[in-house]
DNA sequence: TTCTAATTGGAACATTATTCTATACTGATA
DNA sequence: TATCAGTATAGAATAATGTTCCAATTAGAA
């Protein structure tokens, strides 16, 4: 048990009743971000206008939180995904503070989640090759001096990977 | 050890060789997919045609997969992240194949993993709250017969999640 | 240097986003 | 049922952006 992590919300209003339609831009979007709005309202039987505005309305209230391009990480050299599992010595706010500020500022971590059972943190790190892991691991991990435990899950590969959350 | 997965290349075209200009451009991409090309070319000290000629081979290189609207699982009411880590009890690629099949079809299971280690999936699952969890775990993977093991861990918070590999 | 191929700037053009206004709808009230 | 207020919508006008074209420039090889 720990009371790590940031918890802050970063939303812009509160929250926003979604009905059929802004779910559909939703799914629509969440696949292909460049979609036209005349393309989204064809396929809604709508016209541009309720279109623009669902969006704009969606991306105010935060629920749209970013339009990301994704980068297929093997065609820029970094094949190897390795899940490291952490456990700290120090739990205290202050100790955990210094980890996670020290963690998230490493490019190759792509996620920290904090998470039940015997480790406190999981790091997705995404890296060239085993060697690249190992310089990260020792250069990186190494210098961090609130470890306890450590344990490496390696990627054979990715049978699924999706970013949409709306079903 | 087995030999799930399924590692199907799905590039358009071979390789490609990147430069700065490319990373930068793409590195910007990942944060802002809707970031004009005439913004990113006065970032990059460039004109339009470029900087638009480089996006469009990246596209079809297939560096660039996909351009997605990023979703707050919360404000849609899907607060609950579970980690699901799964050993099978037949390995064998039938067996496989259809354990993935069923698998990947669940809109709730957003990243299935084969790793290494004890257990040959992990599963990171996306529903509303606990209730909903229980139930994807009766309903769902309480379906499948080709399951030896199962383990859940809870995400109590994300402390960092980027989808940035470029760096 | 000279040549070739690739890259670039800037203008022209095509498409799309965004705004505006009038109309249609919805649900509540009397 | 009639009327009203608030919201959502379609369609046209405008602004912004994406896309193409071509001439000029650059970089590298012979």
């Amino acid at each position: 048990m720990n009371n790590l992590g940031n918890n802050k919300k970063d939303s812009t209003t509160d929250n926003i009743a979604l009905d059929e339609k802004d779910i559909a831009i939703l799914q629509l979007l969440e696949e292909d971000a460049k979609m036209t709005i005349r393309d989204l309202a064809a396929k809604l039987n709508l016209s541009a206008t309720p279109v623009y505005e669902r969006i704009r309305k969606m991306e105010q209230a935060g629920v749209i939180r970013q339009y990301a391009a994704i980068v297929d990480p093997s065609k820029i050299d970094k094949a190897l995904t390795v899940l490291c599992y952490i456990s700290l010595k120090e739990h205290g706010k202050k100790a955990g503070s210094k980890f996670i500020k020290e963690i998230t500022s490493f490019p190759e971590v792509m996620e920290c989640l904090n998470i039940s059972g015997q480790f406190d943190f999981m790091l997705k790190v995404q890296v060239k090759d085993m060697l690249a892991y190992h310089e990260f691991n020792v250069n990186k991990l190494g210098e961090l001096d609130n470890i306890r435990h450590m344990e490496s899950v390696f990627v054979m590969s990715v049978i699924k990977a999706t970013h949409r959350v709306v079903y």
